[in-house]
RNA sequence: GUCCCCGUCGUCUAGCCCGGUCCAGGACACCGGCCUUUCACGCCGAUAACACGGGUUCAAAUCCCGUCGGGGACGCCA
């Protein structure tokens, strides 16, 4: 137990779990369960302004969509604060940090005024060495005061190595006393966040690089309290194809992982595609089942460069990256059926289509279809829409389809309702069968077999597109077929 | 402005540490073909990148220097 790999996604409540976040969760979640450690769920909610708790179940309903489940946790920190304040307060007694008394305006206008100056801003150490009374007047005038922590003088630096990103050396030179506790004696998050981690015995800190620079801090944190600091590891950022951090407001729900959920994305199939925005295999794989990816993963694949997060707002084609909607269209087709249907379940009972005996004495049939028209999708979501006709008797008929395979032929309307006889005396309902009615019909008629075969196809499916026609006749059924045939005459109006 | 990081096809990336096997490999997207009286799947093929400039070397995507470009951090936010 000593060893124990731990590790955690710390999230801020502030908005609900976008795919950067999630990737990082995926990334924590991976490195416990190769080194059969924990992953621990800690919200930072000590931002009382932003954080809301609903934003708190969205994470979490979102990290139990993509099934990346926690050991310990949620874990909140407001509960913590005590513990963080008595940490300051360690250090101020070690001379570790120091009370400043300077004012936050004082400092807003000293910072405004090197920004003008083009001057890089610095705390002035105004306060380091007040004398022991000078403190005490300050107090007994009632001044406010922060906690700032005192970062060691002269030549020496930080330095640690990062898995990803390798040896990092920040010169305290370089490190502004930084404040650890609010005037109002809350604390703030460098501290918080590193005695949380303390408290929870994390060994490897990932997150994103974002954090890289706070990094230096935090160990001088770990340092003065003679605690030996986590392993770092650092993710590159996500970025939009304008390379910019992505974010709700700027992008919308296409970078919400709800949003998956909503389109009809299979959630392994969205880890999958998260995990390889900046990792990969030395290998060419790129499609992994849970296990392999447990296994194949390693923090040293995880590459140094952002990656672009390649969506095209207003894409007629593609809602979102077409790399993901790839992958999920790989897990659709290639997954076990009974498996896809646990996902297609509920879409079919929210749109109505679901009937219990698709899991008894219609059992086969289902499956059947589902595999059969499978390979023309992209989400869960297809099935219920571009597949109503295969499971309902109320379908939309394509616009374009009709006009082409219908309107353009009126005579179809004549021969289809015989058709439909003939079909009625089909001696079984086999594809071979259906296939030697089907052409004979034609041939008596000297009709043109593309011209009855796509049009019988639109009848049927509403489409123009989908599976060949007499395996499509056989799963829709005969008694569909022949009503959808002898309709055909709706469609002219 | 200061400090730090990054820079291979449109996108995700392999290769870089340990120079030659790389006129740079894979995947997605795009284009073409085969299959198919539809579409998709599948298969085959095409287009497409070492940011730039110097240097070191017989030889550089790989090593060194510089330039440019991009990103991050600099809060009594997390």
């Amino acid at each position: 137990m000593e060893n124990e790999i731990r590790v955690r996604f710390a999230p801020s409540p502030t908005g609900y779990l976008h795919i950067g976040g999630a990737r990082t969760a995926v990334y924590n979640w991976l490195f416990a369960k190769k080194h059969n450690g924990k992953f621990i769920l800690r919200i930072e909610d000590t931002d009382t302004e932003r954080s809301t708790e609903a934003s708190t179940e969205g994470i979490l309903d979102g990290l139990r969509w993509l099934g990346i489940l926690w050991d310990e946790g949620p874990n909140l920190q407001s509960n913590n604060i005590e513990k963080h304040k008595k940490i300051a307060l360690k250090l101020l007694s070690t001379g570790h940090a120091y009370k400043c008394f300077c004012t936050k305006e004082g400092l807003d206008a000293r910072r405004e005024l090197a920004k003008e100056e083009k001057r890089a801003y610095k705390y002035e150490k105004t306060c380091t060495n007040l004398t022991e009374d000078e403190i005490k007047e300050k107090e007994s005038k009632g001044m406010p005061f922060v906690v700032r922590f005192k970062v060691p003088e002269g030549e020496g630096s930080v330095i640690f190595k990062d898995v990803v990103y390798g040896i990092n050396e920040k010169k305290y030179e370089d490190i502004e006393d930084f404040v650890i506790l609010r005037s109002d004696g809350s604390p703030l998050y460098l501290l918080s966040n590193a005695v949380d981690d303390i408290n929870d015995r994390i060994t490897h800190v990932i997150r994103g690089q974002d954090g890289l620079a706070n990094t230096p801090r935090q160990i001088l944190i770990y340092e003065a309290l003679g605690i030996t600091p986590p392993v770092f590891a650092h993710m590159p950022l996500t970025l939009d194809t304008k390379k910019e951090k992505i974010s709700k407001r700027k992008h919308g729900e296409v970078v919400a992982v709800q949003f998956y959920r909503e389109k009809g994305f299979i959630p392994w199939a969205l880890v999958n595609f998260l995990v390889l925005l900046g990792w990969h295999t030395s290998d060419d794989r790129e499609i992994f089942t849970r296990e392999e990816l447990i296994d194949a993963f390693t923090l040293e694949g995880v590459s140094k460069s952002n990656s672009i997060f390649n969506y095209k707002p207003g894409d007629p084609k593609f809602f979102t990256d077409p790399k993901a909607l790839s992958i999920n269209a790989t897990y659709l087709r290639s997954m076990p059926v009974e498996e896809l249907n646990v996902y297609l379940k509920p879409l079919f009972m929210n749109a109505g289509l679901w009937r219990d005996e698709y899991e008894s004495v219609k059992k086969n049939w289902f499956n059947k279809t589902i595999d059969l028209i499978r390979s023309r999708y992209h989400t869960l979501n297809d099935f219920v829409n571009l597949g109503r006709a295969y499971f309902s008797d109320e379908f939309p008929v394509d616009e374009a389809a009709s006009k082409k395979n219908i309107l353009k032929h009126p005579h179809l309307k004549d021969i289809f309702p015989l058709l439909a006889e003939r079909l009625g005396e089909c001696p079984a309902w086999e594809i071979s069968d259906i296939e030697a009615t089907i052409r004979q019909f034609i041939e008596e008629k000297a009709e043109n077999p593309g011209t009855v075969i796509n049009g019988i196809r639109t009848v049927v499916s509403g489409q123009s597109v989908g599976p060949g026609l007499f395996e499509l006749i056989e799963v829709i059924g005969k008694e569909r077929v022949i009503e959808r045939l002898k309709n055909t005459l709706v469609l002219y109006k």
